[in-house]
Order: structure tokens, then C-alpha cells, then sequence
RNA sequence: GUGAGCGUAGCUCAGUUGGUUAGAGCACCAGGUUGUGGCCCUGGGGGUCGUGGGUUCAAUCCCCAUCGCUCACC
């Protein structure tokens, strides 16, 4: 197993600061990992995103890096840590997303899931076995199972078959993992993925069939895909009382900042999105005052950081004005300098939170941050 | 100078054998984006149809004049 190590636990929810450790190092928990799909998190290098940005792990991908630049290339490599120069922890996703998001690209069968490759159209057939191998051959610290993300809206009946089929993918993965062993020396850790959709008798099977299995720790998918922000919170609310209290629990694909604040109140201490990556480069901005969009034209002559607030190394060094000229001219160095802002923030998000879970007075000083990062400039 | 062609949104252009409120792409303005293609999606503001006159119930469209641009020839 993985074990949290907890040095605080609110008294007013269920947030909990702790650490684990893995042989790239040490995470502190809660934790935000920027996500890196393939083998790169976009606009920002690596000495940025580990001194500037802090960050303590990245997400990859192993439906992507499967596909470029394959197996071959990557054990070439020595693994995915030295092919791309992070010696920090690496998770992968196991590119059970990529059978919810490129729907119309693939066929869902009873023992894995025929892709078309989204590059060249080639068919690529991926089981819970295959996918711990690409695993393997990437070298990634922490790697997740194979499983099918319902889409929503989604029918009981729907939702029912899919849980079983993440089930049953469960157990083949995790025998898979048993009679396999890392390529590189460190050890890999294996995360099962709690389904079921808006279902709670779903979620409380599925979380019961996976804890049978006993994986190192277990994440909750199939979240945030559409569904009512309130129905997301109860939905974690419910479903971390499942999870193991000593192992790290990670919300897939979570979300906007006061998602993650409002989840780790919940009980949950790992999240990854796309969401302050992707919303750099169409140049959306989080600050600690709500969101700004720097495209537009009322930043053409503000020349004060943007946020105030925050000492990344773009708010100590460029204006906004500078920034909406950098993204009106389509220059690159918008996207790499948007990103640093937006990953800053929410590192220093989740560390604040972390700091205020020991201090004891998470819940209070989250319920005040929730309302002010919310709004929109 | 002569002849021909072209002037429609900021740009590139459709269009109407004369008929409701003149369109598109790009640009601009504003939203969206949750286990990532810098992609994509949604909405909006913009036009004296070069200018002036004529014909007609009705003209961006037909006629005349005029201004501008382009090409060919001298």
C-alpha cells in the first residue's frame, strides 16, 4: 500500500494534511499535480515547474505516450523520468479517460477497448494487462487501472454495467501489476478507480470491489463530467467514507479552485486538470481576487501585475497589458507565462490549504476563499 | 490620352435575371472549457453596397455623370 503519513485532520471537516513517499521523493499532501499528457506540461519547462512552481508530481499519460513515442522509445530512454529530465514523482493516467473523451474513436469490449489512434486512424487494442505494461515501460511512480468513465448523463442500468466492467478490469489489472515488475528499479505503486456514476449504491459497490482487491491506494473517477457542482461535493462527501483513511485518496480530473478547496473539505488529498494549463493558453487567469480574462481590451493599458496578490515569477517581472499584447500577438511566451501564473496559484493554492489544515482553521479560511476566487473580473 | 475591368463590414470576397431586415471567412468584442492537440464551442458589435443624379411602386443591382484603383494599348 501507499501510506499517508497525516500530520493534521481538521475538526470541522474531513480535510487532512499529510505525505507520502515514493522513490522519486516526497509529496506533500494536499496536492495539486499539474498535468503533463505527453511527457511535457505544456508552455513550461522543467527547472520552472519544480523551483518557480513547486510542483511536487506531474501527470502523464499513457494513452498518449503509448502512441508517441511508444514503448520502444521510452525504455530506450530509461523511462519517462530521464526521457523527459523530472527526477520528481511521476503519476499516469491509464488512458480510461480516452475511452469517455474520444467516444467516437473507439469499441468498448468485455476484455479491453479497440482505439483508433486519434494521430493516424490505426487500431490499437488496449486490455487492463496492456495498459500496466505501457505502464511499466514509462517507469511512472504512481499508475492507474484501466477503467471506463460513464459518460452524463447516464442511465442506472448504464452506469451498473460499467461498474462491473471497471470491476472486472480491476482484477486483471491488478494481477497484471502482481506478475510484472518495474524496469528501472523504483517501486510502482497501483491506484484502482472508484465508478458508478451520480449512483451511491454504485459508488459504495464499486468502492467495495476495489478495496477486496487491496491496490496501494484509490482514486475516484467519473466525476465533474457534467454533472451539478452540488451533486459533485456529495457525491465525494459520500464516497471518501469508503476510501481507506491512511492512503491517499485522488479526485480524477478536479477542477476548478474552489472544486479542489471544497473536495479537500471532503477528504480528498490528490487532484489533477487540465484546467490551469489549457486556460492560460485562451489566456483565462485565476487570481486570488476571481478570474480574469487577458484577452480583453481593458487590460490594453493596465499595466499592474496580474495579481497583486501573487509572487510568481510573472506577476513579479510583466504587467497585464504586456500579457494582452502577448496574446493578441500570438507570441508563445503568453502561453508559457499565463501557465507559470495559473499552475503558481494553484500550487500555492493547495499549500495554503495544507498550511491552514495544521494552523486548524482550514474550514473557516476556505469558506472565505471559496466566495473570493469565485468571481469573475 | 484611349480602351476595358473593378469599387459591398477593419481585411478578402459572395450576392441580387430589380422585391421582406444585404451575407460568409478572417479580424474585433464578450462568454465557455474539469484523468489536454496552442484545438474547439457559443454569442455580439460593425455596411449611406465609392459619390451625385435619373428610370421605377421598388435600385447594391438598370442608365448618366463623377471620383478612386488596376490592367492593356498609345
Amino acid at each position: 500500500m501507499l501510506k499517508l503519513n497525516i500530520d493534521s485532520k481538521d475538526k470541522n471537516c474531513k480535510a487532512r494534511a499529510g505525505s507520502f513517499e515514493t522513490d522519486h521523493g516526497k509529496v506533500e499532501t494536499p496536492i495539486f499535480m499539474p498535468v503533463g499528457t505527453q511527457g511535457t506540461v505544456k508552455a513550461v519547462n522543467q527547472s520552472y515547474l519544480a523551483d518557480e512552481i513547486k510542483a511536487q508530481i506531474v501527470l502523464s499519460n499513457t494513452y498518449h505516450l503509448y502512441l508517441r513515442p511508444g514503448t520502444e522509445i521510452l525504455e530506450a530512454a530509461g523511462g519517462l523520468h530521464k526521457f523527459m529530465n523530472w527526477q520528481k514523482p511521476i503519476l499516469t493516467d491509464s488512458g480510461g479517460y480516452q475511452v469517455f473523451s474520444l467516444s467516437e474513436l473507439r469499441k468498448l469490449k468485455s476484455d479491453g477497448v479497440e482505439f483508433r489512434s486519434h494521430l493516424d486512424g490505426s487500431k490499437h487494442f488496449f486490455t487492463p494487462e496492456k495498459v500496466i505494461d505501457i505502464q511499466r515501460s514509462i517507469g511512472s511512480d504512481i499508475m492507474m487501472v484501466l477503467d471506463e468513465c460513464a459518460p452524463y448523463p447516464c442511465d442506472y442500468d448504464y452506469a451498473k454495467n460499467s461498474v462491473q466492467l471497471t470491476s472486472n478490469w480491476a482484477k486483471l489489472n491488478k494481477e497484471a501489476f502482481e506478475n510484472s515488475e518495474s524496469l528501472y528499479g523504483h517501486k510502482q505503486f497501483l491506484f484502482g478507480i472508484i465508478q458508478g456514476s451520480i449512483y451511491k449504491d454504485l459508488r459504495e459497490k464499486s468502492a467495495n470491489d476495489l478495496l477486496k482487491l487491496d491496490f496501494d491506494s484509490y482514486a475516484i473517477g467519473g466525476l465533474a463530467v457534467g454533472e451539478p457542482m452540488e451533486q459533485m461535493y456529495e457525491l465525494v462527501d459520500f464516497t471518501t467514507d469508503f476510501m481507506p483513511d491512511d492512503r491517499p485518496r485522488y479526485l480524477m480530473g478536479v477542477g476548478r479552485p474552489e472544486n479542489i478547496l471544497e473536495s479537500i473539505a471532503r477528504g480528498v488529498d490528490m487532484f489533477d486538470c487540465v484546467m490551469p494549463t489549457r486556460n492560460a493558453r485562451n489566456a483565462n487567469l485565476f487570481t486570488w481576487n476571481g478570474t480574469l480574462s487577458m484577452r480583453n481590451a481593458k487590460y490594453k493599458d493596465d499595466f499592474k501585475p496580474l495579481d497583486e496578490r501573487c509572487n510568481c515569477y510573472t506577476c513579479r517581472n510583466y504587467t497585464r497589458a504586456y500579457l494582452r499584447h502577448l496574446f493578441i500577438a500570438e507570441e508563445i511566451l503568453a502561453l508559457e507565462l499565463a501557465s507559470i501564473h495559473n499552475l503558481y496559484f494553484y500550487l500555492e493554492l493547495v499549500t495554503q490549504a495544507r498550511r491552514h489544515i495544521v494552523d486548524g482553521d482550514f474550514f473557516r479560511w476556505k469558506n472565505e476563499i471559496v466566495n473570493e476566487i469565485s468571481i469573475k473580473n
